[in-house]
DNA sequence: ACAAAAGTGTTACGCCTACACCCATGA
DNA sequence: TCATGGGTGTAGGCGTAACACTTTTGT
């Protein structure tokens, strides 16, 4: 990876808080600084000729190798005391930044979060990026220390997740294709961060139609075994597109 | 105004949406750019130093003079053909940009949006800035034609709105001191795009136990006066963090 | 047989919907 | 007195909350 400031739109980056729900816990994508204790959310900078989506996109294809994320904007940080320039100095002096471009690094940054769903399995073996040794998933509940202000950035994307829980389809890309009813449940929980009643969760989400029975049951767990079903994607798209609790 | 594009961010924007009510109708604020057929949103620059929510609070300010208007970053809207060279070209041409920022306007910019709500009467005699001739309200179902993208962004913040209806102070920073159910009401129909039953928008309203009876009513109305209420700003502000309809 | 989680049904209450008539006011 | 919009009540249905016992599975 080299660096090339003059393709780049100055003073913007971009850091997305890729989540993924695994062990009935919320993770978050997160990227270890070479020669640093500190961790990062994925980011990037955005070049003169893309456009924003593709370029947080584009951020999350090299993490992941997938290309078709669900993915979303939900806020810009851009106070300027997220700016510290420590942290640029010690870029610099790790070497993790190449000299030349000091002065880009240096500038006051605004950058715009984008929040990203997928599903666990599929990204098992993420890849760090230049400036960093290593790249895995955290839980929520656990996080490491972060740089800057990304620990604030996380918080306001989970926060932005219980907001649009009822307008986008955040169980269709957080669950794996076919899921259990607990699951789900599970998945809510987390997001909504309290419990929710077993019966009555059942049939309010079975309420929406939005469920496919797939005549299958989970195997090996040591219980019950839970059936499992898929989402009907149109009729989960349509139902989002009014909003599962709107209200008036 | 001077520019002094060596203190700005280079290449972002901000654009405010302006909403106040008024006749029952949504308006938005917007200024006519000197010798030119199209209107514009008030917008402005990010100072390095300054805040971006500061700033977007600066430009409303110049406008109305007002410094305590309700704010929010809505959007940000950063694909590339947002920038039309021809649009640069213009204002120069038209010299409403110095020759000496020309390099400065010929940038890619990405803008933020932010939507900020007023009450229409504090806001009778908003002011033009450098670059234009007027600035006034426009009702929302009757824009004039638009610089750029700037019509695309008040539908964001309209769309945004509506979304936000349940979870932001909008009646309170949009209605005058006293108002009545009805004009309540009215604001409900118009921010959500439907028509909504007097009786039951009374009861749900009132169940909401955010409304203090003034025990006065509306004179000079050339049918039955209605009764005027005030927002009860502490239940109000309590009942948004919860949600107004949340469901789970 | 035990532990752990899945599955199921009912009742009571509150909220939402739909709907029609009278009242106050200025012209 | 007329036109306009404000104010009110009720019945039926639907969704929600609260709640306990039985079933399946692996150990």
């Amino acid at each position: 990876m080299t660096f090339n400031p003059s393709e780049l739109q100055p003073g913007i980056s971009i850091d997305c808080v890729l989540f993924s729900f695994h062990n009935r816990m919320l993770k978050v994508l997160l990227l270890k600084l070479k020669n640093m204790d500190k961790w990062a959310l994925p980011g990037g900078f955005i070049t003169k000729d893309k456009d924003i989506d593709s370029e947080a996109r584009a951020v999350l294809e090299k993490r992941t190798g997938l290309n078709d994320i669900f993915l979303r904007q939900f806020y810009v940080f851009g106070d300027v005391s997220r700016n510290e320039r420590s942290h640029s100095e010690l870029l610099l002096e790790k070497g993790i930044i190449p000299r030349e471009a000091r002065s880009f690094f240096e500038q006051r940054f605004i950058t715009i979060g984008y929040y990203a769903l997928v599903e666990f399995e599929e990204v098992k073996q993420p890849k760090p990026d230049f400036a960093s040794e290593t790249c895995t998933w955290f839980s929520l509940e656990d996080l490491p220390e972060l740089i800057l202000d990304h620990e604030k950035i996380i918080t306001k994307a989970h926060e932005t997740l219980k907001l649009e829980l009822n307008y986008q389809p955040i169980g269709l890309n957080l669950l794996p294709e076919q899921f259990s009813i607990p699951e789900l449940q599970a998945l809510y929980e987390i997001i909504l961060g309290k419990k929710l009643d077993r019966r009555n969760f059942r049939r309010k989400i079975m309420g929406y139609d939005i469920l496919k029975d797939t005549r299958k049951k989970r195997k090996g767990v040591k219980h019950k075994s839970p059936l499992l079903y898929e989402f009907d994607k149109k009729k989960y798209q349509k139902a989002m597109e009014a909003g599962l609790n709107s209200g008036w």
